[in-house]
DNA sequence: AATTAAGTGGAAGGACTATTCCACTTGGCT
DNA sequence: AGCCAAGTGGAATAGTCCTTCCACTTAATT
């Protein structure tokens, strides 16, 4: 993409050619076993596949949170490019549908997204400012399908959240060998907000509450103290 | 309940009365330390918390799996009675939805319970003898809540393991900071078993597909060889 | 009260992981 | 070509947890 060795980081003076390199090993080797193993994968697991030194990862990424926001910032683009997809559909319902169904895909497809994706990262505004971003196109989503009538009117943009935590709760359990199971309860929720289901619903969470459960989850998966 | 000694367990030589009132400190305290931290909490802590040395609980459950199925024998006649109570609900439906319900809040309830319920122990017949006969009264309860017409005639009795697999990932998340959250995906859920959505769902997994996953669940978290 | 097999606690050993350190190597510049 | 700051790998340290071991204690029996 970019060939500005500085662009990729924002940092004051450039690595030089052979650690740039080796960033961007570490940076594959990483995307490739959080995938598989999750966030909580060991480091020294990522350096050996990345072919270097336990301490140039350390070097590099002095924290393993540091680590996965460089590793997932490029899926938090793929997250926003499905939710504008869904949101240039015509069809405002089959956005959301399409749009929930995409997600969830991405999140069975790499472990570690999976959980990305209900945590959060105060100490990486940018990660966040992204997040923040695609929640906001799918603020419209709702509004749009809701205006269609086809979209329950007391669905809650914050349900995307408790529909990604249930979503990776079966996609960590059936895993690798049912890679499919997930799209049946996700099926089920989907149907569940067609606006023909007109019961009364316990109260979401609001979404204050939900920022304090992601940032929550982050800090203990990391024990070390930020900043 | 029991006063004779040997019918806690089914071994042979009765325990020494001081060694069988460790063996229920233990039980007590790994009780709660499962349901508070998970099934993966350090056995040191549950020693520390009954107040014996480590070698005792060794002695006495030499692998973890073996003191998780003493903790939760008893959460599976829970398990049953709800199951049971639901079966004898005049309203076939009110039963199906009390039934996942009151499970769902079973798993909310206890860290521990909500992963046991998602995995097998072969390693231990009467423990799954007891999960399958609750699962058989499942059955009876669907077939039941169907032949009301309330229950849509699609759905099957292995999406119940999904649904706990979900609610789990909920839980999991959500966990003490928001008690009550899983209550509105769990909400979503069951309006979707209403028989008014008719719309065609992913295949559900087989049941043997189900027992493949929850067996290896249970492998994967403990690393030593059984038997 | 004496005997002894059963039971006990805590230390020790071993596996695994995060993190730091430092003697050595190398890219970029003159 | 030669300098040297930037960069490197792997060893060393530290912390956590599981599991075993063994010298000591105690319940039950006579």
């Amino acid at each position: 993409m970019t060939r500005d060795p500085t662009a990729s980081r924002g940092c004051r003076t450039p690595l030089r050619a052979d650690a740039e390199r080796n960033r961007e090993r570490l940076l594959r080797a990483a995307r490739s076993v959080f995938a598989e193993q999750g966030l909580e994968a060991p480091m020294t697991e990522i350096a050996r596949r990345a072919g270097v030194g336990v301490a140039t990862l350390f070097r590099r990424f002095p924290q393993r949170v540091d680590l996965i926001t460089a590793v997932f910032d490029t899926h938090l683009d793929d997250y926003q490019a499905v939710a504008d997809h869904a949101l240039a559909d015509p069809d405002a319902w089959r956005g959301f549908v399409g749009f929930v169904e995409q997600v969830c895909a991405l999140q069975a497809a790499d472990h570690g997204f999976s959980d990305v994706l209900t945590m959060s990262f105060p100490s990486n505004a940018g990660f966040e400012a992204k997040r923040a971003r695609a929640f906001r196109i799918f603020v419209k989503i709702v509004a749009r399908a809701k205006a269609s009538g086809r979209l329950r009117a007391d669905f809650a943009p914050q349900d995307l959240v408790l529909v990604l935590m249930a979503n990776a709760g079966v996609v960590a359990a059936t895993g690798a060998l049912l890679p499919q199971a997930w799209r049946r309860p996700v099926g089920y929720l989907l149907q569940a907000f067609d606006a023909r289901n007109t019961e009364p619903l316990p109260a979401p969470p609001s979404h204050a509450d939900l920022g304090r459960v992601m940032d929550a989850r982050t800090r203990e998966s990391a024990q070390q103290c930020d900043q």
